[in-house]
DNA sequence: ACCCTCCCCTTAGGGGAGGGT
DNA sequence: ACCCTCCCCTTAGGGGAGGGT
């Protein structure tokens, strides 16, 4: 009974566990872990074996991610073995969602690093004709005649769902109609695309696969149209004919001197 | 250029993107997203078009779970679109990392509720016959003759090495000298052991699959000699022969009435 | 209504000063 | 050496008071 009584300083009850004093004086003054004896002339906190188990509790509770406000709950529960059981499998849960959700964040990580990847990949500012798989978006009808009204409208369109926690990054773009672009009415966009990797949402749209006379570009939205041109002289020079509209894909938007700068790949389909 | 200078008040930025006025302020206060005109006398923020880029990239890069301050980081350093797939792509790994690690705890949590919930599921204080599987372990030869002893001894075995974040949880227990016991000089430990799940490391025992002659507890070490009792009274009954050593497995310790209680499997190999 | 500036609060401790055995 | 008690600091804001346009 009297090697029961031993008593252990803090000091040595933090070499035992490998845990900082700080951190046992901080368990001791939130009540989580009570020294066995406190000296009331020195302060001198002073633990008995009786503490061991709880500070085991602890510290493998604190590895299965729980909070000290949770230990302290169920460590004043005197909880069954089968109580424990259940603690531990609700743990188990929470980390299969925390798994889950790291895996959904990082796969969409990866592709839209795989786009980037991709568009760096061509000659910046070099129109050239390349082969394109088909691609599935959703359409929103915003007419734009201003890139302002284009920002504007692209966040409606971005934030407006509750899409929050779906993905990291979503592609989004917008058509141009090539038919008042060849009329000299500029760049009019009738509409917003959501770029989708599947055709599992509804309403969803078909780009198809085919031949386009493409151009990647870095800039200023304000500076999009001799991107345009390039890519018009390109085709005329190359002797094809256009198919449909323009389609811009905003792959990434950063800043340059202070002012927004985005990859835009900017395609067009041809015979 | 004149919509251009359209301003927007702090709470239209805040519907627009569903951002908490409070996180704007705070945004704008730690210099991570400066208003474009702030009104002297009022105080009041206004921000810009020119603003919504940089929200964008806050959003995103809060959502591939990187701090406000690597977000200051990259927003002042005009990365190129190249660089933002290694920013990307170095997300990713941490992100990978995250996940093996939680699949690590949570396997590890997996086994321990496993063995919690088989060693419940045995009438408890009922000794019984069984077939038991080969087992592995570490032995370490720390002789206890007291549970005090014991106790210490334990936390040198589980705590000494650096296997800190291997394992949630690791299943120990001791054996108990048959010799002595029956000789009547009580419960004698010879070493401490770490069950393990294989073979892998090296200087690993083996304990052999057979019949054990087994009980399930659920007390206070201090009380452990009653269910030796009650197992070799029932060995006896049953007229088997014991074959080694006893083993204790210390499933899981939890706290009742103040003090440690352990769930105990108590078993030695009969013929 | 909308906006502002304080001020205090949250987790789980860490760093350090200043002082006692 | 070892231990103590303040006190201030960290992330990313949230809640609320009290007051201005």
């Amino acid at each position: 009974m009297k090697d029961k009584q031993r008593l252990f300083r803090i000091g040595e009850i933090s070499k035992i566990y490998h845990l900082p004093v700080k951190t046992l004086r901080f368990y001791s003054d939130c009540g989580l872990l009570t020294p066995a004896y406190i000296d009331p002339s020195s302060g001198y906190r002073y633990y008995s074996i009786d503490q061991f188990v709880r500070i085991d509790i602890i510290r493998n509770s604190k590895r299965m991610n729980m909070s000290l406000e949770e230990i302290a709950e169920i460590m004043e529960h005197d909880l069954q073995a089968s109580d424990i059981a259940d603690v531990i499998e609700k743990q188990i849960d929470v980390m299969n969602q925390k798994i889950k959700e790291y895996e959904k964040m990082r796969d969409s990580m990866s592709v839209i690093s795989q786009i980037i990847r991709e568009a760096v990949a061509v000659q910046i500012n070099t129109p050239y004709i390349g082969q394109e798989s088909k691609q599935y978006y959703q359409s929103y009808p915003y007419q734009s005649t201003t890139p302002e009204e284009q920002e504007i409208n692209f966040r409606k369109v971005a934030l407006g769902s509750g899409e929050e926690s779906e993905h990291v990054y979503s592609l989004y773009g917008v058509s141009t109609s090539a038919d008042a672009y060849f009329k000299g009415e500029g760049i009019i966009n009738p509409d917003i695309r959501n770029y989708m990797s599947d055709a599992s949402t509804p309403n969803v749209c078909v780009q198809p696969a085919g031949e386009y006379a493409c151009i990647v570009f870095d800039d200023n939205v304000y500076q999009k149209e001799q991107y345009y041109r390039r890519l018009t002289d390109f085709i005329q020079n190359e002797n094809r004919k256009t198919i449909g509209d323009f389609t811009e894909e905003w792959i990434i938007p950063r800043i340059q001197d202070g002012k927004e700068s985005t990859l835009i790949k900017l395609k067009i389909q041809v015979n």
